[in-house]
DNA sequence: TTGCAGTCAATATC
DNA sequence: GATATTGACTGCAA
């Protein structure tokens, strides 16, 4: 009745009374997400954040609610207000059991019942699928999300990548009878996760699923039921299409089985796939660091010149900037990680995304891709963006979404393709900030570019689109010739940001922000960021090309 | 219209 | 055979 009352006939704050306020705060904590932060449980976190920040809440109101907040009273009798305390801490609770209990995985679960029959991946994840909560009416998955605290994306994905390796599991049965997504997206999402806010509702539901799944005391064995189905009825068909010479036969769990075998879709519909050559692709990424938001124009010249539909152009980039920036993510989170690696619970911690993290904190793309013979060239490249450094910096908001909706500046999110160039130090870009070394082609690492840092954007003022497409159309002849492609952009960026995108991410159980143990490494970076920055000032200042080696 | 997020699915690579 | 990469596509938002 009470919350009929204020849902119908709400007061304006102003008339609220400290506890006649409360509910609202409690409302608004629920829209933003922020209550219950204990449904859907991040390893380690505490459930009942919601309390807390009720209460801290509170306590600015300087009211006295903290009390009935922690003490589950007996809130009937309190006026309308004190109901929620209790409501609400109890439906979180309620809801945090429903994720925590084991569950049967997703879709699947049921009774056992094979995957699905027509499972077929891509619709699974439509809105309405159910997460069978044992016990527990179903919640859409979407419901879940929409409940869900924040979650360690990161954590998540690596205890996943551990479960299924520890048990011989793979992507493809994962991706298909749990999350509903192909093979190729679940490589993807286990090797790059997001940072949860940084996922729209729509990609934060595999993540929903995973953390369901992981909690599912019987997640390994229902899939391990699932695959000897799946092998049973390959051999089944398989058998039976041998005998009939019948190849294809609608696959009755919607799995891809043998492709190959089946004719049927002999249509040359497909269109085969495009696959740029490495110069091509050389090219682009010199284009890019000219110009991420090449206009229609420079894509038209680039297109040409490459001999490349402009739509394989166009795509191209957007792939490129979008990868590029999730691939900072990582680097920033694993950057974060790495500190608080040990003290995270998960031996993931050290294992997961192993590879990356080896190559070094965060800069690692780079470094990799260059490799230890990463001469002074690559080093300064390296060094350049690394992830503490311009890479992180700028990524963190500079980069084409960099910052956006969590920080300021919202719109960064689709930096227009100017508000790359301007966002750049347009000033010192005059003086075109001589060129890092672009490893021509070792760079390639498409980490490297660092997105964030659309290079020169001087340059690309200046220059305008030629440059691009110039640096493009130079490459493919002589992909080496690293035709002083301007790249020295990255720099300014990170001076201007030299705040760490993990406190951007503010990730609070997130790998990213734990206590980021200065190791050596760090220090090291660190150092030198400050001093590329330093010299970015002193060359804009100065106004004068200096040399560039760090 | 443009850019982006999320995916798919073909293909590469391990 | 499993996993990683990547060009293309869809849907959404500004």
């Amino acid at each position: 009745g009470s919350v009929s009352d204020m849902l119908s006939r709400p007061k304006p704050w102003s008339k609220l009374t400290q506890k006649g306020r409360e509910p609202f705060i409690r409302m608004q904590l629920w829209l933003n997400g922020e209550l219950g932060q204990g449904v859907l449980p991040v390893q380690g976190q505490p459930q009942g954040p919601v309390l807390h920040s009720v209460t801290s809440l509170q306590d600015s109101l300087q009211q006295g609610c903290v009390s009935s907040e922690s003490t589950p009273k007996t809130s009937a009798s309190c006026s309308p207000a004190p109901e929620s305390p209790m409501s609400s801490s109890e439906s979180v609770k309620s809801l945090t059991e429903l994720v925590q209990q084991p569950c049967p995985p997703i879709e699947t679960g049921k009774d056992g019942k094979p995957p699905e029959p027509s499972d077929p991946p891509t619709l699974d994840s439509q809105p309405t699928t159910p997460l069978p909560l044992s016990g527990h009416s179903a919640l859409s998955i979407q419901e879940l999300v929409a409940m869900s605290p924040e979650l360690d994306t990161y954590g998540i994905t690596k205890r996943v990548k551990e479960v299924l390796t520890d048990n011989n599991l793979g992507q493809r049965l994962f991706g298909e009878t749990i999350l509903g997504l192909t093979q190729g997206s679940v490589s993807d999402l286990l090797a790059r996760p997001k940072p949860w806010h940084k996922l729209s509702l729509k990609g934060r539901e595999p993540f929903v699923r995973m953390q369901v799944w992981l909690n599912d005391p019987n997640n390994v064995e229902k899939l391990m039921d699932m695959k000897r189905m799946e092998k049973k009825a390959y051999m089944k068909r398989r058998h039976s299409s041998v005998s009939d010479s019948q190849p294809c036969e609608p696959p009755s769990v919607g799995i891809d089985y043998s492709q190959g075998a089946s004719p049927q879709p002999q249509h040359q519909l497909k269109k085969p796939r495009v696959v740029l050559a490495p110069e091509e692709k050389e090219a682009l990424k010199r284009a890019y660091q000219q110009k991420p938001y090449p206009s229609p124009k420079t894509i038209e010249e680039l297109a040409t010149q490459l001999n490349l539909k402009t739509s394989t152009v166009i795509n191209w980039f957007h792939n490129y900037r979008s990868r590029i920036r999730r691939e900072l993510f990582i680097e920033e989170i694993q950057a974060g990680s790495q500190g608080q690696a040990a003290a995270s619970d998960s031996p993931s911690a050290r294992s997961g995304r192993a590879a990356p993290s080896s190559e070094g904190d965060s800069c690692d793309g780079v470094e990799a891709a260059e490799g230890p013979g990463a001469t002074a060239t690559a080093t300064a490249t390296a060094d350049a963006e690394e992830p503490g450094g311009p890479a992180a910096a700028t990524k963190s908001q500079g980069g084409p979404g960099a910052a956006e909706r969590e920080e300021g500046p919202p719109p960064a999110g689709t930096p227009g393709p100017d508000d790359t160039g301007a966002a750049e130090d347009a000033g010192r870009a005059e003086p075109p900030p001589p060129p890092l070394p672009l490893e021509s082609p070792a760079e390639r690492l498409a980490p490297v570019p660092n997105p964030a840092a659309p290079v020169a954007p001087a340059a690309t003022a200046a220059a305008g689109e030629d440059a691009a497409t110039s640096a493009a159309a130079g490459s493919p002849a002589s992909p080496g010739t690293s035709t002083g492609t301007s790249t020295g952009g990255s720099a300014p960026a990170a001076a201007r940001r030299p705040r760490s995108l993990q406190s951007l991410f503010g990730l609070p159980e997130a790998a990213g922000a734990r206590d980021p143990h200065d190791n050596p490494v760090r220090k090291k970076k660190a150092a030198n960021l400050n001093s590329i920055i330093h010299r970015l000032e002193k060359a804009a200042s100065r106004e004068e090309p200096i040399e560039w080696e760090f």
